[in-house]
RNA sequence: GCGGAUGUGGCGUAAUUGGCAGCCGCGCCAGACUUAGGAUCUGGUGCCGAAAGGCGUGGGGGUUCGAGUCCCUUCAUCCGCACCA
């Protein structure tokens, strides 16, 4: 006697997980006669909160995709690790003064244990973690290949430096000029050979995919350490929100920017959504343009501006060079000198948030010099101002107040005349950036159109050689250096201050254990408290630094094909058999710095031949992200009076967050809500009808907000497999949404529906083995249909239904049939698998249903003969007409024709036109 | 400001991609069984209307025999970037 009750629930869900790990039902070989299929989540960072209900979703949708395509005869990689390195275990150790490898193990394994709780088919056997040391061994091999890497841009590829050096032994740098296009020198070959070791060094630093150089960076003081890019919002910390400035330091740095385009074209070939490639191209930001370069009057000195828009030389009325350009210093004439250095003050002054935050504000002064227009031959003056970026372009622009709205504003402000070489298409309020005004007060390029004068004045300034060709990225290298102890160590040493690789035979460099790694706040690393392990001998040193978090998440997914070779970071053919991963499952929030870094990493080690492809995931799907529902009560100021939503207009009250759990139906639990916190032990209550509501509000599922649900409750109140349907059922995946159980009863009752399938009344299981009706195979059929559309479009939401609708229909033919619910079980044990695997046990067989074959469907039990057809007379229906499915078009039109309803509402006329679509729908125009 | 997306019942959503809008679920209403229920089962449920019928996919316009779907325009919300020359 079975009844799908809680507690035999939980028996069938025991005992299967059990049973799944005992016979090791999910690993993977990678020898297999079977096509391949890679399906990958992005691997947690293993924080201290654990999981909450919003964290699985992109995990159940693997999990049931990778179910899915190993019912269809795939062999299914599909694997699981842990982001270990990184910032907030560092911080926790701080405070806490425990080892973070003791407090990441511990979050490791309570990960673990929820995961487990939802029965994920994830081949542990292949788990990593970047912070073990056989793991970042690899992470700091690739860190070598690719320091030891240049960019030959005639090739379009990573080649290795031995290649570069012979080539300057050759020829010099004639043909591979530094990739620092402020750096203009070139030698020879001779010179090469002329140049000593640190000479050297210095030179094929410049040249490194990874290399040393002393970079602006985001310096955090109060997180002691350098930030990337990404991890600066409006100008404080992702993590903290504490303020950062810019300053100089001697960081690792990768040359991504020279991939920029490669990473723009992969693009093209890869599967992700619209607005994931959207940010990438915006975050690489290329534009091109041209190079001019302005002479100065009555100076030796030059100023190169970037400009996109170089049919509009003759418009430039001023110059404006960024505060920070090194010329302001050589061209400010002595009256001005005064202006400029207050105006420079005051930049100094505004923090990067300031700045920011007044991006419309005008500033500036002019240095008193001028620039010669190289075409028109016009004297142009030159001003400085914080709206030029130093770190983009030149850090200077030529100012084409009509074309231009920033450049208009600025010439407004300051006065400046305005040249209109536009015509109408300058209204003198507003600039007006089109291509498509004929030009006038142009010079040579009178009477010509913008958009082809743009290539006209670049072969001019070639020919003439003031400028050239440029293209320009936003994109800035990425700093790879951390002040942090928590991170793979950089696995070089230093002698007469030039790194050199470390022997591969030394790897791993480990992270020596200690627990003073309290930030120097000196800029370095916490590392160099570690004098010891800094000072490998009196003249080689190590780095103090680490590198960041993105290091060991670029390449994980490699990692996976081949877990614990200790000869490579994968075997080339489980590398060549796996390839690509065919699904990556993860938040929008890694839109630009893993995406990128792992894209970057993939082509550099293709580029050198370790692997045969570029683009490491060929689709992307976007979980949306669960927010929570928070609640909160109203409490009168200075008294401990809480105040009912309805009624807290009539005070003046606080609002507080208050704990999820005590509140039901936005009604509070009043005695729960006392005993929750001391401070509320003596709370009084002003009710509305006799009960308190709470307010609520959707925000991000947080500790802080006490809107945390957590999964393990939800599995305890009705089970894991209910929770990994509901999830799907909430909405489309991609799709952000408020985390509620509202329809969870809903996914129960088809539960509990399809397993009554196979049990009759009594609840003894109990099926036939009778020929199912027609009725019942299409039921069948059609459910399998849909669900192998639904699954393979990952439109998991409608999925579900199809199931509820096929439970419905069954339930009302009371089918019990075996050769219908055999496929069944079989379908539905991606979403279900312990309800489905207990019915496939019922049902007498031995074996996983998790290894049976995913059915297929026919179309023949989906045809109808027959079809009831809507007529449409003037667009509106007016009656139904009984059709073969197979009647050709003409006899349809001829049966529409003689039917009385169209002979009523024609009045015996024959209407304009008969119209038969797709074989199915009959409209009558009259 | 630029770019991307979204807008459908009381709610979450669906619509074979231009073909009877609202599937499935929640909620609600009615009924059955009941120890009288936060259990289960059955039926109903877009709005207006007694009905016939009419109106309905953020608003306005258009294309079409036919528009939630395509085009133009406008509004609102969310996300990303943000002085990038």
């Amino acid at each position: 006697m079975s009844e799908y009750s809680k507690e035999e629930i939980k028996r069938i869900e025991n005992k299967w997980r059990e049973e799944w790990k005992k016979k090791q039902a999910y690993k993977v070989s990678n020898d297999s006669p079977k096509p391949k299929c890679y399906v990958l989540d992005m691997f947690p960072y293993p924080s201290g909160a654990g999981l909450h209900v919003g964290h699985p979703l992109g995990y159940i949708a693997s999990d049931i995709y990778t179910r899915f395509k190993r019912l269809q005869g795939f062999n299914v990689l599909h694997p699981m690790g842990f982001d270990a390195f990184g910032l907030p275990a560092e911080q926790y150790a701080l405070e806490h003064g425990v080892d973070p490898r003791i407090s990441t193990q511990q979050n490791i394994s309570n990960f673990k244990k929820q995961m487990d709780n939802l029965s994920f088919g994830f081949d542990w056997s292949r788990e990593v973690q970047t912070c073990d040391p056989e793991y970042y061994k690899w992470t700091q091999w690739i860190f070598l290949q690719i320091f030891d890497s240049w960019f030959n841009r005639k090739n379009e590829k990573a080649e290795r430096i031995s290649e570069l050096i012979s080539i300057f032994e050759k020829e010099g740098n004639k043909n591979h000029p530094y990739p620092n296009s402020k750096i203009t020198n070139t030698f020879s070959g001779s010179d090469w050979k002329s140049f000593d070791e640190k000479k050297k060094q210095e030179v094929l630093m410049e040249y490194r995919l990874a290399y040393l150089a002393f970079t602006d960076v985001n310096w955090c003081e109060a997180l002691g350490t350098v930030l990337a890019n990404d991890e600066v919002i409006n100008g404080v910390s992702y993590r903290g929100g504490f303020p950062v400035v810019k300053r100089q330091m001697r960081q690792w740095s990768l040359r991504i920017t020279e991939y920029a385009d490669r990473l723009l074209k992969g693009l093209e070939e890869i599967d992700f959504s619209d607005s994931m490639k959207e940010i990438q191209r915006n975050w690489i930001g290329k534009s091109t343009g041209a190079r001019i370069t302005f002479k100065i009057k009555d100076s030796e000195q030059t100023l190169a501006v970037f400009t996109t828009r170089p049919d509009t030389i003759f418009g430039v009325d001023f110059m404006v060079v960024a505060p920070e350009h090194e010329l302001v210093k050589k061209i400010t004439t002595a009256k001005q000198q005064n202006d400029i250095d207050q105006y420079l003050k005051y930049v100094e002054s505004r923090s990067e948030i300031d700045r920011m935050a007044e991006v419309k504000k005008i500033t500036g002064a002019f240095t008193g010099a001028y620039a010669i227009n190289p075409l028109s031959g016009s004297e142009i003056p030159i001003w400085i101002s914080e709206y030029v970026l130093a770190g983009y372009g030149t850090g200077a622009i030529m100012g084409v107040p009509c074309g231009d709205e920033r450049d208009f504003k600025f010439a407004n402000h300051f006065k400046l005349p305005i040249t209109n070489i536009i015509g109408k298409y300058y209204d003198g309020n507003e600039a007006n950036p089109t291509y498509d005004a004929t030009l006038e007060n142009s010079g040579f390029l009178n009477g010509m159109k913008m958009k082809d004068a743009l290539e006209v004045v670049v072969n001019k300034v070639e020919e003439m050689g003031v400028g050239k060709r440029q293209v320009n990225y936003k994109m800035r290298d990425a700093g790879w250096s951390r002040q942090r102890y928590w991170g793979e160590p950089f696995p070089v040493i230093y002698r007469n201050d030039i790194p050199y690789a470390m022997d591969e035979k030394s790897l791993p460099l480990i992270l020596p254990p200690t627990t003073n790694f309290k930030s120097s706040g000196s800029g370095e690393g916490p590392l160099a408290n570690l004098k010891d392990w800094i000072n490998v001998s009196d003249h080689e040193k190590r780095d103090s630094n680490t590198m960041p978090t993105h290091a060991g998440a670029a390449w994980y997914f490699l990692r996976f094909m081949d877990p614990h070779n200790d000869k490579a970071f994968a075997d080339r053919k489980a590398l060549d058999y796996w390839n690509q991963v065919d699904v990556y499952i993860g938040g929008a929030e890694h839109a630009v710095a893993h995406l990128l870094y792992s894209r970057l990493w993939v082509k550099v080690l293709f580029d050198l031949g370790y692997l045969n492809f570029d683009e490491p995931f060929k689709k992307l799907i976007n979980q949306g992200m669960i927010v929570g529902e928070s609640k909160f009560v109203y409490r009168e100021k200075g008294t401990n009076r809480f105040i009912s939503l309805g009624l807290k207009d009539q005070h003046d009250t606080d609002e507080l967050h208050v704990l999820i759990n005590l509140v039901n139906n936005n009604e509070l639990d009043t005695e729960a809500f006392k005993k929750w916190k001391p401070d509320f032990e003596n709370a009084e209550f002003v009710l509305e009808d006799g009960k308190y509501i709470t307010g609520t509000a959707i925000e991000k599922i947080s500790k802080s907000y006490f809107n945390v649900v957590n999964p393990d409750d939800v599995i305890a109140q009705y089970s894991t497999d209910t929770l990994r349907m509901y999830e799907m059922f909430l909405g489309p995946l991609e799709q952000s949404k408020p985390w509620n159980t509202n329809g969870i009863d809903g996914v129960f009752r088809f539960l509990r529906k399809f397993w009554n399938l196979g049990h009759d009344n009594t609840g003894k299981f109990s099926v036939s083995d009778a020929e199912p009706t027609k009725e019942e195979m299409k039921v069948l059929h059609k459910t399998i249909k849909k669900v192998t559309q639904d699954v393979t479009s990952f439109s998991f939401n409608t999925c579900v239904s199809e199931f509820m609708i096929c439970a419905n229909e069954l339930g009302a033919l009371k089918c019990n049939k075996r050769k219908v619910i055999e496929p069944l079980v079989i379908a539905l044990s991606p979403f279900a698998p312990h309800i489905c695997e207990e019915i496939w046990s019922l049902l007498g067989h031995n074996d996983f249903v998790l290894d049976q074959s995913f059915p297929k469907y026919e179309e023949k039990y989906l045809v109808e003969s027959s079809f009831n057809y809507p007529i449409s007379i003037n667009g509106k229906v007016r009656a139904e007409m009984n059709f073969a499915l197979d009647m050709p078009k003409e006899d349809i039109e001829k049966q529409v024709l003689a039917s009385e309803i169209v002979r009523k509402w024609t009045e015996g006329k024959t209407p304009k036109k008969v119209i038969v679509v797709q074989g199915r729908i009959v409209n009558v125009v009259l």
